[in-house]
DNA sequence: CTGTATGCAAAACCTTTGCATTGTT
DNA sequence: AACAATGCAAAGGTTTTGCATACAG
């Protein structure tokens, strides 16, 4: 196969124990060139050897959410959306309600949260956070 | 009808132009009788006289929503969950990933942020933010 | 060669819609 | 009486599963 995928992606999928596919190259080229998270349609739309189904695109995205290599966010659209994942680039996102246009904010779930709840017990703790808002240009 | 739900809910529904209908205040009863959110299905197993079709409980929830009645939420699992919505006990919550138990939290984003993004230029501002974690049960 | 990944077809799951009927006001 | 609410049946959209084949290591 050619080398026209990044090797980072290369090495993502051997860092995690996967086989280096053409399906798998294309989908974490795909959602790594986006800048805003993509819906698993948009991810299939854009693929480019339309070579892939949709039962292994979502078979693909289960494995890379589980294994952290994308994120898997959820604006209550009845569907998830998908976002490269990085410790160093977490980020949240501001949803326009009228144009749907996606940004992401630059703050992030303060830490007394998080401790407050590991005094509590918790462990592994997980956030999610996203607003919801009429952009400047839907107003 | 006899008069077995609260007073309360015939006036919300009458609050919002809703017509009062054994369905709809079965529907509040069961929300407003749970301290934590339900899933459509968990509500439908829970209402009493067990006469609601699952479109009209979809079509309550929905307008429910509309009217801030319930607050929809979402924890990432593939449905809804609804609980009851009041501007003076809003929450957020905890997601134990083992159990499933949730609980509330006592925080709430900061009112920075949603300064910052009405500097930005947004309007009507809403927000999502849930925790998840291995309850102590669970560890 | 071994086990993983894939395509295809079918199903599962949550939610919505059309339409005729019933119920609330 | 007028209009909203409901039940039923069917469909829609997203995601999952079973199974036989193809491919990566």
């Amino acid at each position: 196969m050619k080398k026209e995928h990044s090797h980072n992606h290369t090495d993502a999928l051997k860092d995690n124990g996967l086989k280096i596919t053409k399906n798998r190259l294309e989908v974490l080229d795909v959602i790594g060139h986006s800048d805003s998270p993509l819906s698993a349609e948009e991810i299939f739309s854009k693929l480019p050897t339309n070579s892939c189904d949709r039962a292994t695109l979502f078979r693909t995205l289960k494995q890379f959410t589980e294994h952290n290599l994308v994120e898997m966010l959820d604006f209550s659209e009845g569907f998830h959306r998908y976002g490269m994942h990085c410790e160093e680039h977490h980020h949240h996102h501001v949803i326009c309600t009228g144009c749907k246009k996606i940004e992401p904010v630059p703050f992030c779930v303060p830490k007394e949260y998080e401790l407050s709840l590991k005094r509590r017990g918790y462990s592994n703790i997980q956030h999610k956070m996203e607003f919801f808002g009429l952009c400047s240009s839907c107003t």
